[in-house]
DNA sequence: AATTATGTTGCGGT
DNA sequence: AACCGCAACATAAT
């Protein structure tokens, strides 16, 4: 899933689902999921969720009277959690989501199960196991959350410090957008769509922009995601949140996945091209 | 059937 | 230090 606007969606779910419940059993399905932690149950029974803030694209759940334990989540690429309750039902509203949308749980993919005393589940499933699930210490936590870079979307995210540190990189404004300890919380889909917002061409180098299209970019970056948040994220192939539902983003997409198409402000085509590695969307035309 | 692509990121090389 | 390419893995599409 993935980016940061579907790990706000399935945490601002989850928020509502499973803090306050305590943990009765952990079953792992696939140990590299729980980063190889054989007593990773025995740490958690009987602890209960106090909160789930979250980092970039990192989720990070704190227990109640343990200052020093926490599980982290990263997702990657194929990463999900799915809050399946007492009766069986994703979406906690009270009907069950169809078996044609849903698999079975525990699933194919399925990697670990949490099981509360209320009878609900946390099922982490994978496909690809690139994702993780992992314990760690305060120590551990802090040290982690140093090397994310700040978010566009926070309120506090400075542009005018943006286009000055920008503007020093020698790489493309897309290798430097999905620089997670640069700015964190853009991936691959709302780089390509906040290039294109800002009308900024993803293969320019970075510090070749002027100070102007620095600052439409950085304007750009937080607004596509808050946008997208407000629309519970993108689905573009696997994600789907807590509840099984995909993202109504997806929608709203303009260039990303678009290649061939009209672009929706000038009529170009829109091409498809290589660059940092990653497959990337942009107008030829009013992408300059 | 082999090749290529996929929403991420950490590593080992230059 | 900054940067690049690739590997980790499973599956679907050409």
């Amino acid at each position: 899933m993935p980016e940061l606007p579907e790990v706000e969606t399935v945490r601002r779910q989850l928020l509502k689902k499973v803090v306050g419940k305590k943990l009765v059993g952990v079953e792992v399905f696939h140990s590299k999921s729980v980063n190889y932690d054989e007593s990773i149950e025995d740490k958690l029974v009987g602890k209960t969720l106090d909160s789930i803030e979250r980092v970039g694209k990192l989720m990070i759940f704190s227990f109640k009277k343990e200052s020093d334990l926490f599980l982290l989540a990263h997702l990657k690429m194929t990463g999900q959690l799915f809050w399946v309750d007492k009766q069986g039902v994703l979406n906690g509203g009270g009907h069950k989501v169809s078996a044609a949308d849903v698999e079975e749980f525990p699933g194919r993919h399925t990697r670990v199960a949490f099981y509360f005393a209320d009878g609900g589940v946390l099922y982490f499933n994978d496909m690809r196991l690139f994702g993780f699930t992992k314990l760690t210490n305060k120590e551990d936590l802090e040290a982690t959350k140093k090397k994310f870079g700040p978010e566009p979307i926070d309120k506090q995210f400075d542009c005018e410090w943006f286009v000055g540190e920008v503007r020093k990189k020698k790489r493309s404004i897309k290798a430097v957008l999905l620089d997670q300890t640069f700015v964190a919380g853009l991936g691959n889909i709302y780089v390509d769509e906040a290039l294109w917002l800002a009308k900024v061409r993803p293969d320019r180098k970075a510090e070749k922009l002027t100070k102007k299209e620095a600052k439409a970019i950085c304007i750009a970056a937080g607004k596509v995601m808050k946008e997208a948040i407000k629309y519970g994220g993108t689905t573009f192939q696997h994600f789907q949140d807590s509840e099984g539902k995909k993202g109504n983003f997806t929608g709203k997409l303009k260039v990303f996945g678009k290649q061939d198409q009209p672009c929706p402000r000038c009529g170009s085509f829109i091409k498809k091209i290589r660059e940092a590695g990653r497959g990337t969307h942009f107008c030829p035309n009013c992408q300059k």
